[in-house]
DNA sequence: CATGAATGAGTTTTCATTCAT
DNA sequence: CATGAATGAAAACTCATTCAT
């Protein structure tokens, strides 16, 4: 039943041309995703809007779900490369200069590609087994960190956690406006300052 | 003739023995939908699960979509009591008691049917058009209340409502031990008590 | 999205294998129709009798009705040929020469494919909308010279060209032998000839 | 395979509420040929539409072409009748008073149920078979003498009838005005006539 | 490698007809 | 007899994936 699928690209491209064949599909797919969802993305529409023959889709990738695979890895690392650009630029050692860089990683990381992020957050048949890994918003050391010193760390370790991202995720979408002026990150800094100070 | 998603039912059962059928036609759906999820939720699946003839499902529900829209309204009319049962026993001025009254409202909430919520919320691919609609964790009033006096009102509602429900519906899963011996809950109120005291 | 009732083929067939597979359908379905009719066509039948998998037909045809307009395409296409060979071979100007040569055109387009062309007129459910255009018997201008003259040109026109047509296209059924004789061809340009003159 | 259709009705119904419910039944088939045409014709929407159930519908029918065949045979029967009716009516010993006897009863015909009367003739999947006959349009005995004297009388007759009801069966559909204004009749016995005079 | 073609195994949905009460 | 319910059988159409050239 398992049947083993290998969420890893066939084989790497190597010359130019099969680099912007992969491109061309990773594309379509994000494209299809995007404009008319997971229900939408058919391999053949993918081939098809990426301009390539079916069978050439299947030389690279060798299920539909390895370039949705491949769409979140390369998703999940720019968002990592945001989140640690946040935290090189940012410093201070303060509790509100470090929860206010955490709220502004979390932004950043949902600023690469909102609509992407929706549907892999929200769309997606999640298998409960092998799944790309999230990136998590917050550095570990930091984390632990802010965390110390309240009574119960591990758990407010994962509420604040859980707190900013749900807070900016379903923020980008229903209160984007508050996103983009900085004043959701205001009061969410605020939130969480409150609760980790004492 | 144009297809016209109706996410209605069809007809109403008239006798036990039809109220039987739609009854295992939706427990079947419930079962699919929760052990393996939307994708594997097809119609035949659900007509056998349920030992129940794939034509005798289509006198009773027109589509697929509208068996799992009368799942969702099921599960809604469910948690709308529920909540409304928790306003109802607690009671209580202070602002403790107000956001305790709101966070074990959505505690109930889940708790209703955790796995079935999961799925509703999680995986189901959303029409942007019709939905069934979710209850909203606080009454209208009551967030007013609460939101009073912080400078962003309107703002300040709404991120108090993600935090909660976000909190609460990714603990379930995440963090379900803290979720049953109220620890959770604890560290929920303390948080949006700060948040909301001055 | 609208299942924009397509009847062009999807496309067209490029090596000579796919070819054959789409002159094995128009076959397929030809023999059923002919054979058993309209009701009986399906596009699970075609395919099996055409021995293709029924996902190919549907890469050359969008749907079932598809099929049929090719046919009627192809057969159309084919008659308008035959007539156009018996108006060129037959000349002569007098009364009796053109319609002669009318009739004459009338009998080769029945003959064609006699049992096809009951099928087209008899048995299909017409759509009021698009259809394929059936030529007509008789050249416009030809017409027009005919029924110059008599009282009434246009009704006049429509009538010979009702009568002959209705005539040929009974006759082949009711009549072959006649038709075959060319019994049937001489009483009707009798009929024509003495309506017309005068 | 034949399955051996009966296409008469399962039982005469006796009482008043019977008959009433076997005209609702036919009624509805009518209203939805007429309308929507023959793909559309189900028993399902004809109980449906006549507001009986259709079980009860089976116990006048035993199967869907006897509806239709029933729905056949009172066309037919009122057909003949407004024939004969415009024999006893017009009479005269002449050849033209003859022929728009003819004529006149054709038109009779076809203006009995003009809708019903095309659904029956260009759309209904004949059975080559069993069918109910239709009424012609000539009086045997008045055809051959319409016929006599000249060289073909059995052609010459086959094709008078043909003609004839071809003109007005087009002619309903596709010259209407010119049928109620008796324009079309006019012509008609004009090429009748002087095709048999002689 | 690229491409056109092919296909097994579904999926949704309908319909004529029968059954149980 | 009437009614709500049930159903076998099939129809139209799709899709991920492989094959042949």
């Amino acid at each position: 039943m398992a049947k083993h699928t290998r969420l890893t690209p066939r084989k790497q491209p190597r010359q130019e041309r099969s680099r912007a064949t992969v491109d061309a599909i990773l594309q379509a797919a994000t494209y299809i995703l995007v404009k008319s969802g997971w229900a939408a993305l058919t391999t053949n529409a993918v081939a098809e809007r990426a301009g390539v023959n079916i069978a050439s889709l299947y030389q690279f990738f060798p299920t539909k779900e390895a370039i949705v695979a491949e769409l979140e890895r390369r998703h999940i690392a720019e968002t990592r490369a945001k989140i640690a650009e946040v935290y090189v630029r940012h410093r201070g050692d303060g509790l509100e200069a470090r929860v206010r860089t955490l709220v502004d990683a979390a932004v950043a990381a949902h600023l690469v590609a909102p609509e992407l992020h929706r549907v892999f957050s929200d769309e997606l048949p999640r298998r409960r087994e092998e799944t790309v890994e999230e990136p998590p918003l917050i550095d570990r050391a930091d984390k632990s960190r802010l965390a110390k010193g309240v009574p119960q760390p591990a758990l407010a370790s994962w509420l604040i956690e859980t707190v900013a991202h749900a807070a900016v995720h379903e923020g980008i979408v229903e209160r984007r406006s508050d996103v983009q002026s900085g004043a959701l990150a205001d009061e969410l800094v605020k939130l969480l300052v409150r609760y980790l100070e004492r």
